[in-house]
DNA sequence: TTTGATTACGCAACCGATTGCGTAAATTTT
DNA sequence: AAAATTTACGCAATCGGTTGCGTAATCAAA
C-alpha cells in the first residue's frame, strides 16, 4: 500500500510550489499553459488523486447533496433517484440517500444526519405523517437550498416540483364518468400529503361538476399498500349497490385490489372500472391492464436535481420560482373501458 | 448565517485546550468525567457539530462505503439497498450509492468515483456485461475491502454473498418436472452472469437427472426485461409442439411473458405452467399467481454490509470467508400447479 | 532608457480535528 | 517526608488543498 500522492509531491518534483500545482489542477488563469500541462502530465504519471477533504475543509462545501425519501423500492422513487444521481455526478456531485421509512421520526434524524454531514443542498420527498417542515429549519438558517419534490409541504422558504394532481385526479375521474360510470370509489391515502389530498379534490370536483355528486361513502383512506389493497376489496365487496368504478391513488394497489375482484366473480371493467396512478410498471401487467397517469418520474428526478445544483453554482437561483408544476398524462387502457 | 462553532470555540470557553476538547467529546479515558460532563454540556449548549472533513483529513478515513449497483428500479436492488443504508446509518457510516446501469464502462467510472471519495469500503453487484475484476484492483492494492453481493464473480481476493442458484434452478425445474411437464422451456439473461448461468445449470441438472434431458431449443437468453419477456412469448408461440411449462430467470420478465401468452388464448398453467425467480411483488399480481424463488434481498443486504463494517471495525475480517449462501425458497403458487 | 502594466509564481496562513509526547499536579507508596 | 506513580491536561505538529497578498520577471508603452 503505497504512499498517496499529494500536490506537494508534484510540486518537488516539478521544481514549484504546492500553491502553483493546486492553481494549475484547476486551471487557474494565472498559471502559463506550459506550466498547467507540466502539472496535468506529472500528476497524471504519478497517481495523484484529489483529498476531497482536505478541499472540502479549506472550501467549506461538500459537492454532495442529500436525498430524503420515504422509501427507495418502489419504481417512481428508484426511477427518481436514478435520474437524481445521474444530474449529480454529471456536475461532479455526490449524493447521500437517506429513507424516512415514511416515519416523521427518522425524517428528522436524516435531516440532522445530512445537516451534519454538511450536505451543500437538500431535495426531499416527505414522509407519511410529516405535517411541517420545522425540521428542516436548519438548513434555511444555514442558507442550505431545499427542493421539495412530489411530496411537498406548502411553504414559503421551500420551492417544489411536482405534477398538477388535482388535474389528473380531475381528467382520471372524468374519464371514468364519459365510460358512464356514477358510483366511483376512490382508494386514497393520508389526506395530510398534498398528492392525496389533490387528487382527492380532483376527484371531488370532478364529481360535483358532473350531476353526480361527491358521497363520503365512496371515499376509503388506507395506505395504499398491496395489503391495504386487498383490503380495500374486502370492502368494497361488501357494499350495496356494488360500485361501477375505483379509482386508486397508487397503481400497487389498484393492482391487489383488482386482484381480489377478480377472484370474487368480478368483471374489469364490465362489472367495475378499475383505474390507478403513476404507470407503475404493474399497470402494464395487470390483467386487464390498468388506466393509469404517468408519472414523470425521471424528469421530476433531473429538474430537481438540475435546479439545485444551478443554484448551489450560482447559475440561477431556486428562490426565483416556487413552485414547478410537471406535465402529467391520462394513459386509458382496458381496466377501463367500458365502451370499447 | 452564524458561524459554525469549532472544539476551538468551546475551548476558549472552558479554559481548556482545543485536544482536551478533542478527547473529551470522544470519551478518551485521559480526560476526567468531570471535565468530560462540562465539555458535553457546553458542546451541545453552543450547538457544536463536527466537522466530518477535518476529522476524516486527519483520519485518513471516511466513514463511508461505496455500493455499486446495475440498477437501483428493482425491487430486489431497492430491498438490498435498504438494508445496506439501515446498517451503516446504525454503525455511523454513510452510504454512496452508483449505478453502472448495466454497463461495464460506467460501472469502471464507478468505482474510479468511489475510489476518489476514498471509500472505506465497498459493496457490489457487478453489470451485465463485466467480465472480469480487474477495474477492482485499486481497491484491493489499498486494502480497501470489498464484497460482492448477487451478481458475483468468483475471485479469490473477493468474498461474496449469494443465494445458491444452482440449486434453485434445480428445485424449481424438478417441481415443474412433478407437474407432469416434460418441455420445460428456459428463458435465462447473460450467462456470464453467475446467477443466470447457474440457475441455468440447476434447470440442466435437473432435466439430466430426470429422464427429460436437456434440449438446446428450449433455452431462450435475453435481458430479461419486461420487453423481451414479450419478445420470448412470441418466440415461445411458434414453438412446435408448443412448450407445457416456462422457468423464467426473474419474475418481471416472466410476468410480461404470461401476459402475452394469455393474450394468445394459452391456458396458465392448463397448456403451459410458468414460474419466475425473485418474488418480484409482481408475482403475487399475477393472474394467477407465479410460482417463484423467495429471494432473502433484505438479508442480503443486512449481511454484506455488516460483515463489511465489521471488518472495517476490526471486529473480524471478511478474508476468513470466501463466500456466503443464504438460504432461498421455492414458493409454488397457481401459475405451475397443474396437478390440483 | 524609464515607467507602468501584465504575467507567473511563491509565501504562509488558513480550514478543524487528531495525537504523540511532555509536564505539572494530585495521589500513592516506601 | 521524599520518591514513585498516576492523573489530567497542554503543546504543537499534522492531514492536504486553497487563497490573499506580495514580488520578480517579462513585456509594452512613453
Amino acid at each position: 500500500m503505497q504512499k498517496d500522492i499529494t500536490i506537494y509531491d508534484i510540486a518537488k518534483e516539478l521544481n514549484l510550489s504546492a500553491a502553483t500545482i493546486s492553481r494549475g489542477l484547476k486551471d487557474h488563469r494565472s498559471i502559463s499553459e506550459k506550466t498547467k500541462k507540466r502539472i496535468t502530465l506529472k500528476a497524471e504519471e504519478m497517481g495523484y488523486r484529489s483529498n476531497t477533504f482536505a478541499s472540502n475543509l479549506r472550501q467549506k462545501k461538500t459537492n454532495t447533496i442529500g436525498v430524503i425519501i420515504p422509501r427507495m423500492n418502489s419504481n417512481f422513487v428508484s426511477t427518481v433517484l436514478t435520474a437524481v444521481e445521474k444530474v449529480a455526478n454529471d456536475f461532479g456531485y455526490n449524493v447521500i440517500i437517506s429513507q424516512s421509512i415514511e416515519n416523521v421520526n427518522k425524517e428528522k434524524l436524516n435531516t440532522q444526519t445530512l445537516f451534519d454531514n454538511r450536505v451543500d443542498g437538500v431535495l426531499a420527498s416527505i414522509a407519511y405523517d410529516t405535517d411541517n417542515t420545522k425540521h428542516f429549519d436548519k438548513f434555511i438558517k444555514k442558507q442550505i437550498p431545499i427542493i421539495f419534490f412530489d411530496r411537498i409541504i406548502e411553504s414559503d422558504d421551500i420551492p417544489s416540483v411536482v405534477i398538477d394532481n388535482f388535474k389528473s385526479g380531475y381528467d382520471l375521474t372524468q374519464h371514468l364518468i364519459s365510460q358512464g360510470c356514477t358510483r366511483i370509489v376512490h382508494i386514497s391515502g393520508n389526506q395530510k400529503r398534498n398528492v392525496y389530498k389533490d387528487r382527492f379534490e380532483g376527484y371531488r370536483k370532478a364529481l360535483e361538476d358532473s350531476s353526480i355528486g361527491f358521497s363520503e361513502d365512496l371515499l376509503i383512506v388506507g395506505e395504499l399498500t398491496e395489503d391495504s389493497g386487498i383490503e380495500a376489496a374486502h370492502n368494497i365487496l361488501k357494499m350495496k349497490p356494488l360500485p361501477d368504478a375505483i379509482f386508486s391513488a397508487n397503481d400497487i394497489c389498484a393492482a391487489s385490489c383488482m386482484q381480489v375482484l377478480k377472484q370474487n366473480g368480478i368483471r374489469i371493467p364490465e362489472d367495475i372500472a378499475m383505474t390507478g396512478f403513476n404507470n407503475d410498471p404493474v399497470s402494464r401487467l395487470t390483467e386487464p391492464n390498468l388506466t393509469t397517469v404517468n408519472y414523470p418520474a425521471f424528469r421530476m428526478g433531473e429538474i430537481a436535481a438540475t435546479n439545485l445544483i444551478n443554484h448551489l453554482q450560482g447559475v440561477s437561483s431556486i428562490f426565483d420560482t416556487h413552485k414547478i408544476i410537471l406535465k402529467s398524462e391520462l394513459l386509458v387502457r382496458e381496466s377501463s373501458l367500458k365502451r370499447k
